[in-house]
DNA sequence: CAATCATGACTGACCGGTCAGATTTGCCGG
DNA sequence: CCGGCAAATCTGACCGGTCAGTCATGATTG
């Protein structure tokens, strides 16, 4: 399959899957050359060393999240504006993570204890992602629609969190809601949270 | 140090401590073995191979929280009682992902990708785990005072990636609120959401 | 026909697991 | 209190296998 790409487009894709089978460390170079269809040395004229492959990988998933602009424009100003921006982002970021499950259980999995490098690269990548959310947040908050009396930083993770962990477990577990319903009971769950309204 | 326990309890100390630190698939038997300042043959007297060893630090941890008893009793019938409940909860989850740190970057760094048996022990652990946070929602439902419209699993899911991910980044970031403000903010975020309250 | 790209056998380091022997412990009669 | 001796415990050199990375040679391209 694909024999038409090059041997670097060809190799990442093997690797992509192979990672995502077995992890960073139970994966061997063998595995990635013989999966790609390329001999071992070919590797090595395209990554300096096996980890080089995963830093790329890795890169271009982070460039694809924050490339996405998740961000909401700073010029809403009304209500609906603001909701519709929300609703849309929600619905971005989790079909992002629908076809990128494999990266995102990889990203998960190795996000610690690989060599510094990457411990910081993926540390960054989950600051700035929080950041852009801490800035919707208080653009919610300046607007009137959010409380003030929380850490917006603080929310921001603990958003993040719920979708990682809500997306991770969909994928096993055939009995959750399908996808667009996940979605907006997360987005209900995060604005309204578990009280009960007073009107229906 | 702790020259006084037994090799075994010497080896389990260091492993945590050695898995905590590079993961568990770059470090070595010798690795732990010399930080025990045990002879390698001595591990295996104790431990069958490898990864025996983390089965029974993970074990171990699975057992302090769910023994940890985080259930709360049914006969729980008023409003403040409930609530009284889910705080001290709270309280208890957060102080033992605090004190166990090392544990919890561990079981997040290596949930996936191991073995099958590992693998089926993580998820049956969070699986536990939301299955009583479920039930606690259920009871508030059933209290009249959370919202009937939102899966409980995947709220219960929502919850313990929020924890987590707040928790974990608590770690690194010293401009995160101190430890029990953050309790208190993230059970004010669970209940209320972020709607701005009518009355302050 | 040279420059670039691809190959895969090979190497050296490392690591999980073994085991024959050394050391310590616990128990005995004297 | 003392040898003395067997069982239990501990040791670390060693082995077989694996794997990241190399490089001399071969294929392709322009």
């Amino acid at each position: 399959m694909r024999a038409k790409d090059g041997p670097k487009t060809r190799l990442l894709d093997a690797a992509r899957q192979v990672f995502s089978q077995k992890g960073f460390h139970a994966s061997t170079v063998d595995d990635i050359t013989r999966s790609a269809g390329v001999a071992k040395g070919t590797f090595y004229l395209y990554f300096a060393e096996k980890p080089a492959i995963f830093y790329e990988l890795m890169q271009s998933f982070f460039e694809l999240v924050t490339d996405a602009g998740l961000s909401i424009a700073e010029e809403v100003s009304t209500r609906e504006q603001f909701f519709a921006r929300i609703e849309s982002g929600a619905r971005r970021i989790s079909t992002l993570f629908r076809d990128n499950r494999d990266l995102v259980r990889l990203l998960y999995r190795e996000s610690m204890g690989m060599d510094e490098r990457l411990e910081k690269m993926v540390r960054n990548f989950y600051r700035r992602l929080a950041e852009v959310e801490a800035d919707n947040i208080r653009l919610g908050v300046r607007l009137g629609l959010f409380r003030e009396d929380l850490d917006p930083m603080l929310v921001a993770y603990a958003h993040i969190g719920m979708i990682e962990r809500v997306l991770l477990q969909w994928q096993f577990d055939r009995s959750f809601p399908r996808l667009e319903d996940l979605e907006m009971q997360l987005v209900q769950l995060a604005y309204f949270g578990l009280k009960r309204k007073k009107r229906s």
